[in-house]
DNA sequence: TCAGCGCATGAAACCGCAATCATCACGAAT
DNA sequence: ATTCGTGATGATTGCGGTTTCATGCGCTGA
């Protein structure tokens, strides 16, 4: 009665590791070759062979393996992506379009953050290169040595964002950090600000924003330009640093710029805190545009890059470089645009 | 197979694509094998051997395939993680710590946004089985059957964060949105308020916070409690939600519990723009604790998840899971603290 | 009637590495 | 002297696909 327990399940070789083509295969009266072509080209299969095929897939379960695939066709349909910081929206807001756009086209991202320091974004890259990734974005124009002769030698599409540069490794989607900071200048003194002030984080784009901004403000002026810094960029560093500012540094008023949105967000509660009103007693001016600006109270001039068109763009400019052909251009400066609200 | 050392340059194929432990070792005098030991483990290499092979490696620039390592030895090292988007700072200051911690062990992170729709997450997760992951992170404890299935068919480790549940696929960490929405509830009622209404994101873990909030205070005050829904989580949201629930619900004042700190700061910015002081004339709580709760003024009460170590301990989970064992627990809830400050 | 052709399919050769087992030289133990 | 590790290395196999080339077959046109 019980015999249902065959002693002998020694012909019985469930294949312990996953359901591969050969299994469907064989469970649809057709080679793996088949089941191959059945996944990549239907049009080249039978539509019975096709439906056994389909029917197979459904039953096993059977999911590709996209290794296997990757190895044998040397396309891994993945794109690497490296941010200095995926917590900072400025960074993600580029990357979730970026993403996207990749991902209609069948890519993945592999994604990692290489902080600031060139030394960690070698290790990355290598780390990276050694998926054979499809594609790589890398943030900013400025790497290690090293990090620039791998890239050659692995002959990937790159792309380089958030900045310019006329050397790029490959491809490069971006703009002027410096421009932008001359441009809150040129506002600044056409707007009839007599003196000023710069709030900076800790990141190198930021600090030639802020630097450019305080030569040219400086030199127009005749003024010292006091830059105060910091290394973290949050709300509580605008607070503070605004009153390193006045405290310490003897600024009286006039305009603050600052190399974020949130930085000024800290510099406008403070102000509020000190009872100091803006843009009376003090001017300010962000950079980055994120939602916060339009919505503080007063809202904040800022300088605002279009993120979701850069990621977009440096999404396109790879598939083209992907597909074969030189995209139209090797380097996109998408710009950036001044945007003037209450604070200034 | 003897030919190997035939001088006719007709046959001596320069490998085209990149270079393989099989050039590096042909260089080095040794076999592809060895080469392969020698960086998986270098105490198994003669040191002679040893810095021959490194020598070969810095001139050819080789960079192991690791796309071929993975299908070989059946370890893809890489960890999948899906979140609902990587712009909210709450799932992507999950994802660093959690990205730092399998990093250092020697993982990588495909990463995909996978929206609010399960449905969208199922196809995600199908995409990133078919390469392999050594584990997969997944946000929230709702999912397509298929999703489930797919997963429990795969093998793979599995951690769903940011929720809890009874019946995860396989691991979980995180914490109860009822819970804490009902710890808002309850801090109201015992701080006095006689009065509440809600902000609340499209979500659907936003909506169970305060669906909880709503309930318990309506229940232990006797009254209605009012929510106002938003599909975007900004600040104008926040705002035009205060708004609604004045101008129109006939909200005339007590406590507003909001899904998040950003609609929170929209309330308060809101509030002051009419004129209302807080927490004198309206109370306001937010959700999250992040850096701005602590910055705004007044400052915000709201509820605290230890974000960081929530992604550090999924991150701790699937690697106990990975190294063959059972981690001590399959759930992790690790709860949520209300942090009172000025606002309520 | 038969070469010719396109279609559906299969066989075989990789892709670049890791895992397994075999080989070899050399010194210690018997 | 023979045996037996032991450390260093190589040959072989196969992971699960893609690509290329070969095959069988029914049908068309001269």
């Amino acid at each position: 009665m019980s015999q249902s327990d065959d002693p002998t399940p020694i012909s019985r070789k469930r294949n312990p590791r996953g359901v591969t083509m050969e299994a469907v295969g064989r469970m649809a009266g057709v080679s793996q070759v088949t089941v191959s072509r059945a996944l990549s080209d239907p049009s080249k299969v039978s539509p019975e062979t096709m439906a056994r095929i389909r029917e197979a897939i459904a039953v096993t379960g059977f999911v590709p393996n996209a290794l296997a695939g990757a190895l044998a066709s040397r396309k891994s349909m993945m794109v690497s992506a490296l941010v200095p910081s995926i917590t900072n929206i400025v960074y993600a807001s580029m990357l979730a379009p970026f993403s996207e756009e990749l991902k209609s086209r069948g890519y993945q991202i592999l994604l990692s953050e290489t902080g600031f320091d060139p030394e960690e974004e070698a290790a990355t890259v290598e780390a990276h290169l050694s998926r054979r990734p499809d594609a790589i974005l890398l943030t900013g124009v400025h790497h290690a040595p090293r990090t620039r002769r791998m890239l050659l030698g692995a002959d990937v599409p790159v792309v380089e964002v958030w900045d310019m540069t006329e050397t790029p490794i490959d491809l490069c989607v971006g703009f002027s950090h410096a421009a932008s900071g001359r441009a809150v200048a040129d506002f600044a003194r056409e707007a009839g600000y007599r003196r000023a002030a710069g709030i900076c984080a800790g990141d190198e784009r930021a600090q030639r924003r802020l630097a450019a901004f305080a030569e040219s403000f400086g030199q127009s002026s005749g003024t010292e330009v006091p830059v105060a810094r910091t290394t973290r960029g949050n709300l509580a560093a605008g607070r503070a640093l605004l009153a390193e500012l006045i405290d310490e540094r003897g600024f009286t008023g006039g305009l603050v710029a600052c190399s974020s949105d949130v930085l000024a967000q800290g510099v406008l509660i403070e102000a509020a805190a000190r009872g100091l009103s803006v843009p009376g007693d003090l001017a300010v001016v962000g950079f980055g545009d994120q939602e916060l600006a339009a919505a503080v109270e007063p809202g904040l001039t800022t300088i605002r890059v279009n993120r979701e068109a850069l990621g977009r763009a440096a999404a396109q400019a790879l598939l083209a470089r992907i597909d074969g052909g030189n995209p139209s251009q090797d380097l996109i400066d998408v710009g950036f645009t001044l945007i003037r609200r209450a604070s200034a």
